[in-house]
DNA sequence: CTGTTAGCGCATTCAT
DNA sequence: ATGAATGCGCTAACAG
């Protein structure tokens, strides 16, 4: 089928030097004469000849891949977080699989084996929930992987993300602070995502302290919001406020409102979870929190590519989020 | 660092068997008897054994991998589109290597250029612009790629994807067959996307016959969106539909529309393209063209893997892509 | 600075 | 149904 790509040793012929020679060029060795190295330049350049990847993993046993499993791509905060990984990967050289779970534990077990068997050097997973199979898979084979968009600190895994209970905490405390007392919190489904799970137990600590929180559990998307909003709606008496664990959410609780005839930040607050690109162009502009998923994905990745390159271990990081304040909350102080 | 895997030489020491053996049985190869097999499978799971893919892609000169090179995933049609591609890719085993051009061709040519270097056995490109050096590297390897996104009946590249120019006619039809005689078309960089001209040049075959067009370009982005709307309220008289040639657009259309106190279908229509997630649950719902971006991701992976087997040529393929009604533009006919 | 050589782990003839 | 031997294309020691 595929035409036979020239080997090292057409070139080696072609220059009349030795493959070693050519093997020393093509991976930038310095004990190269400058005269020789032009001269295979030239002569691959002609050849059209380019190393074989395979060859060379056999022989490095390095493949220079990184494994990504999301759970989805549809949302932009993983379509960011994947943008940086690759961002990050690219520039060294590295490149970047993907699969995607739909977070699903058993397909992301599956994806696993089959990425390692591609092989994938290393892996970046989501959260903190998968397979025990998975874990074992890694630790046996020594497979290097890190969870991301956490934090959890003492574990045995380096995490990089966010502490998300600690950021919902944030988040409720703010709208606390601008006389909010009755909120409503929407949220994804608790069983799908642990970090939904932690969020909500994070706003759960407010509970009691003079602030009533309801949480509507619904479908992770636009649709979802809009659903809660009309639950939320037809409940007794309205909060004052909507804290959505998702800016997708928000979106919802924005087309949900607007239909009711209901204003925001007139009648009702509305607080989202992300800072997606539209968060600041909306109408009324969104109250976010900006979790920073790019600097997620650069980050897993520097800390994956200099563990590979150096052996050193994979340090956890906390990254910050900050709220930012747009105008769909209102003080009511 | 890593503990060296076991090879295929300690499953035949732990078996007693020869390599050929046990290269079969992890092939599938029918010549073995059961009984063999079932020591061999029993004695890999002992092991931890997977085999080496860099050997095996090196003796069989084939990886499993295909490469698409997309210019960005944080729209969600690309999202669609790339899960799309990599479900099709994981059912059969393949694995999919993801780059993100960000519309640059020279990025784009740099990251053929490294997927190639390590392994991609084809390649999924979107578009039709591409730096001319990437198409001479694939016909000079060989390296099978198709086009997507686009149908470019009669070129000699395999496309799959729509026909833009018209899907763009019929939009603007459908909205005249509402009575809209004025229109706005808000569309991104033509400089970044050869789809987008191909949609402006369909729009553009409207032009006098009855139909008054006024095209706005702007970033393809919610805030590009709410900017040309605002550019459409200063202008004079006021169109009476707006079509965008994205539903971010329309998103910030809303928004914009929003903004300025004028409420959509009842003082203006709005018309979107894509067919996005939220575009059923806005408010109100988006009249939008769906295009089939999954199923468009399914055709290409399929096409190419089908070719990587058979050797049969990747055959272009037109994708429909139907009007989806809903309460954004009005009848004012 | 350059050449020689020995594997890397596997698939694949060719025998048996 | 199974085994022995060869080579895929390259890197890394070692030799000079």
């Amino acid at each position: 089928m595929q035409k036979p790509p020239g080997s090292i040793r057409d070139v080696a012929r072609e220059t009349g030097l030795s493959i070693a020679t050519i093997s020393r060029v093509m991976n930038g060795a310095s004990n190269v004469s400058p005269k020789t190295r032009q001269r295979v330049l030239e002569a691959s350049e002609r050849l059209n000849y380019l190393p074989n990847p395979a060859a060379r993993a056999l022989s490095t046993s390095r493949s220079k891949t990184v494994a990504a499993i999301v759970p989805t791509i549809a949302h932009s905060v993983f379509a960011k977080f994947i943008a940086g990984i690759e961002e990050a990967l690219g520039r060294q050289g590295y490149s970047l699989v993907l699969a995607i779970s739909d977070g699903d534990r058993g397909a992301e077990l599956k994806s696993a084996r089959k990425l390692l068997g591609m092989g994938a050097e290393a892996f970046i997973l989501s959260g903190a929930d998968h397979d025990p199979d998975l874990i074992d898979l890694f630790r046996g084979r020594g497979v290097p992987f890190a969870l991301t968009s956490i934090w959890a600190p003492g574990g045995t895994v380096p995490t990089i993300g966010y502490d998300n209970a600690m950021l919902a905490e944030r988040a409720l405390n703010y709208l606390a602070s601008m006389g909010h007392r009755r909120i409503a919190v929407l949220h994804g489904p608790r069983a799908e995502s642990d970090r939904t799970m932690a969020r909500r137990q994070g706003a759960e600590r407010l509970q009691g302290r003079g602030i009533d929180l309801e949480f509507h559990e619904t479908g992770l998307s636009v649709a979802g919001g809009r659903r809660a909003i009309n639950q939320v709606l037809r409940g007794g008496s309205l909060p004052s406020a909507i804290l959505c664990f998702s800016d997708v959410l928000a979106l919802g609780a924005y087309f949900g409102l607007s239909r009711a005839g209901l204003s925001v930040p007139g009648d009702i607050s509305v607080m989202g979870f992300d800072n997606l690109d539209w968060a600041r162009d909306a109408h009324p502009p969104l109250t976010t929190i900006d979790l920073p998923a790019r600097d997620m994905g650069l980050a897993v990745a520097a800390r994956i590519m200099d563990h590979l390159e150096t052996g050193n271990p994979i340090s956890s990081l906390r990254l910050e989020a900050r709220i930012i304040s747009r105008g769909s909350v209102r003080d009511i102080g």
